[in-house]
DNA sequence: TTGAATTCTGATTAATTTACTTGGGATTCG
DNA sequence: CGAATCCCAAGTAAATTAATCAGAATTCAA
C-alpha cells in the first residue's frame, strides 16, 4: 500500500511550486535540484499535471511552471489522483468502472475496500497546499514565534 | 494505492474460515475452491498468517486450518498488515524503522503521509472478522427477515 | 538573429515487484 | 500402507515502476 514515486515526488513538487506562488514561473531544474529528483522525470509528472489543469506551463528560456490556481484550491487529493488513478485498494471501488463480482462472499469484502478508499479519499481531499505552506511556514517560525511569549 | 493479492486474498480466505469457526479444521483446497484462488498460493499466505499466530494449523488427513482466536479478536489491520507489511503509503512512516528525511520540507509531506497511514490503519483495526460475520449473515438472511415484520 | 534556456514528446530500458508455478518433503488419519 | 493434507524452497513470467535517452519546438535576451 505504498504510493509511488510519482505520487510523492508530485506532492513535493506541488508543494516548492506553492511556496512561491506569485513569483512567476519556476523551472523545473530548479524544483529537480531542491527536491533531488531527476529532471526527465518531472516532466512526466508536469505533463499529466498540466493536462489534468493543475499547473500551468510558459515555454521557452525564462519559462516553467505556475500553480494554475492558488494553493488553498488544490488539494493532495488532486495532485495524488492525477499523478497515481483512483485512490482505491482494490479495482472493484473504482468508482468509474464497474469490475464484476462471482464470489457470493465478495461484497462483504468490498464493503471493507470501500470504506478504506473512502477514508483515504477524505484525508488527502482536506489537505490543501495552502495548509501545507502554513505547516511549513510554523515550523520555520518557532524561534521567531517565542519572541512574542 | 492498490492492495496487493496476498492482502484481499488473505482477508477472503481468512473471512471463509471465520464462517466456520468452531466446525473443525478447514482445509486449504477447500477455500481455494470456494474462493478461486491457486492452493500453491494460499499455502503461501497460510504460512505467514500461521507464523503470526492468526491461525493454527493440523497436518495430516483430516487437517487443515483454523482460526487461533475467535472472529471477535481478530482484525482485518492483523490480516493485511501480516501479509503486506505495514500500512503505510510511504517508507518514512513505518514505525519501526528509521528512515532519515534529507530534504528541508521532508516533514511537511511526511506530515501528510503519516495521516494516511493513521486513518488507513483506524479502518482496518476497526472491522473484526465477527463484524463481516454480521454484515453477511444481515445480507443472507434480509428474505427471511421479511417475514416477521 | 542567434544561442541558450526551457518545455514537450515518444521510445527505450533496467530494476523491482507481483502473482503465481513447480517440485518435492513431512505428517497424520483411516 | 496410501491418500490427504500441511510444509518448504526455488524458480519464473508478466506487469509495474522508475527512470533514462534522444531530440523537437518554443521563447527570451543579448
Amino acid at each position: 500500500m505504498r504510493l509511488s514515486t510519482k505520487g510523492r515526488y508530485g506532492v513535493k513538487a506541488m508543494f516548492d511550486l506553492a511556496l512561491s506562488y506569485g513569483e512567476g514561473p519556476i523551472t523545473l531544474n530548479s524544483i529537480a535540484e531542491r527536491q533531488n529528483i531527476s529532471v526527465h522525470y518531472l516532466e512526466q509528472l508536469f505533463a499529466s499535471l498540466r493536462k489534468a489543469g493543475l499547473v500551468k506551463s510558459i515555454r521557452g528560456a525564462q519559462g516553467g511552471y505556475i500553480l494554475s490556481e492558488s494553493p488553498q484550491n488544490i488539494t493532495v487529493g488532486d495532485i495524488i489522483r492525477t499523478l497515481e488513478g483512483p485512490l482505491a485498494p482494490a479495482e472493484c471501488v473504482i468508482d468509474d468502472e464497474n469490475h464484476e463480482c462471482d464470489n457470493a462472499d465478495c461484497c462483504v469484502t468490498r464493503g471493507i475496500w470501500g470504506k478504506i478508499r473512502d477514508s483515504i479519499n477524505e484525508v488527502v481531499d482536506s489537505i490543501t497546499l495552502q495548509n501545507m505552506i502554513d505547516d511549513y511556514n510554523k515550523m520555520h517560525n518557532k524561534d521567531t514565534y517565542m519572541y512574542y511569549i
